[in-house]
DNA sequence: TAAAAATACTCCATAGGTATTTTAT
DNA sequence: ATAAAATACCTATGGAGTATTTTTA
């Protein structure tokens, strides 16, 4: 039995008549009644009383198939719509990788934006490191991740959503403190209070 | 999109190789990797992750259809079993006029023995004089009926399946009480308790 | 280089068309 | 006499086969 035998039945059950049902299904009449025999013939089932030649009525048989096959189109229309949407991502689950400091601005609003427009898509958030969310990313268990340049890894997309001041904070009373400005290199045999190296290599 | 369509996807789904999947289709390889192309085509969604032409395996949106799909033929699968019953009459409703001559005795051994062979036939039972339950089944209204002979209708299906005797009753200080034998046309001109003449005209 | 999927083509089974017959209004 | 379904036969689309190429492990 193929979709088509479903098709056609459920034309000519609808119209009883086989010439009009032949006319909606843009085909001729003789393969339309041939297609009927055929799928009667493989269920072992009347499913159209044919006493008379120009009267067409469905048996008690051929109801409950109808039933059933308007059933089956419905959820095939149903499945192939919720394939789609998987498709093309409308539908499933996103899986992102992020790090404590884009957590407090900039992914609350991302992310209310994002379920606005993909209300079905259901988010899975996991607090990550850079260098954890680019092996993440390779191994497939995140689909993006919010993290701090530079990545180790070049053949991931990145792009620049956030640039963010980096500032030096110090006691009134450190001797760099009276500067107007203090380059980067004098800062070179200061004690630092800040990230581990592994967790932000970048800075 | 055809059913066919829906079978081979699974194959190859189940298999995660085409090459096999054929092979449990009994088809070559070359037609089944057309199909599965068609299939996805028709659906404007990836099913399969053909990076290497090595590894098959399925996008997110193919692990949906494919549970999609396993419904489908489930569904498919019952639909065809309850035409089927239905088509043999034993699944759906039986609807059987009786008298109420039958109703004691007859009827309840009848119809336990029938429920006890086609448990998931609904029986639809009314009571209703011979002349009518010949009126029902022309119309349709019942499919059987228990009446009593003679039936007007000569185009309908009989069956003996009981015999009564028919007796008289009488008080003992009547005059025909004496005798031995009572003949018949001894009471042509008797008075009768018994049915109205248009609920057994047989009598 | 071996194994697997994709292409390119060929073939034939069968879905669908045309002509005709049957049958019931 | 007419309208509708069935039957008989023919055509051609496209599903399936064969041969080959491409690709990657």
């Amino acid at each position: 039995m193929e979709l088509r035998h479903l098709r056609y039945f459920i034309a000519v059950a609808e119209e009883l008549h086989f010439s009009r049902a032949a006319e909606r299904l843009h085909i001729a009449q003789p393969p339309l009644s041939q297609q009927i025999q055929q799928l009667e013939t493989q269920l072992g089932v009347e499913l159209f009383q044919r006493k008379t030649k120009r009267q067409v009525q469905l048996t008690e048989a051929g109801q409950v198939f109808l039933q059933e096959a308007y059933q089956l189109l419905a959820q095939l229309k149903k499945a192939i719509e919720l394939t789609q949407k998987t498709g093309r991502g409308e539908k499933g689950q996103l899986r992102i990788g992020f790090t404590s400091l884009v957590t407090y601005d900039l992914l609350p609003v991302i992310l209310r934006r994002f379920r606005e427009q993909f209300s079905e898509v259901e988010l899975i958030l996991q607090e990550l490191t850079t260098t954890q969310q680019e092996q993440a990313l390779q191994e497939r268990r995140i689909h993006v991740g919010f993290a701090h340049p530079p990545l180790e890894d070049n053949t991931l997309n990145q792009e620049c959503i956030q640039r963010e001041a980096l500032i030096v904070a110090m006691l009134e009373t450190h001797p760099l403190a009276e500067q107007e400005k203090i380059s980067v290199r004098s800062l070179v045999n200061e004690n630092f209070i800040m990230f581990p190296r592994h967790l932000g290599p970048g800075l």
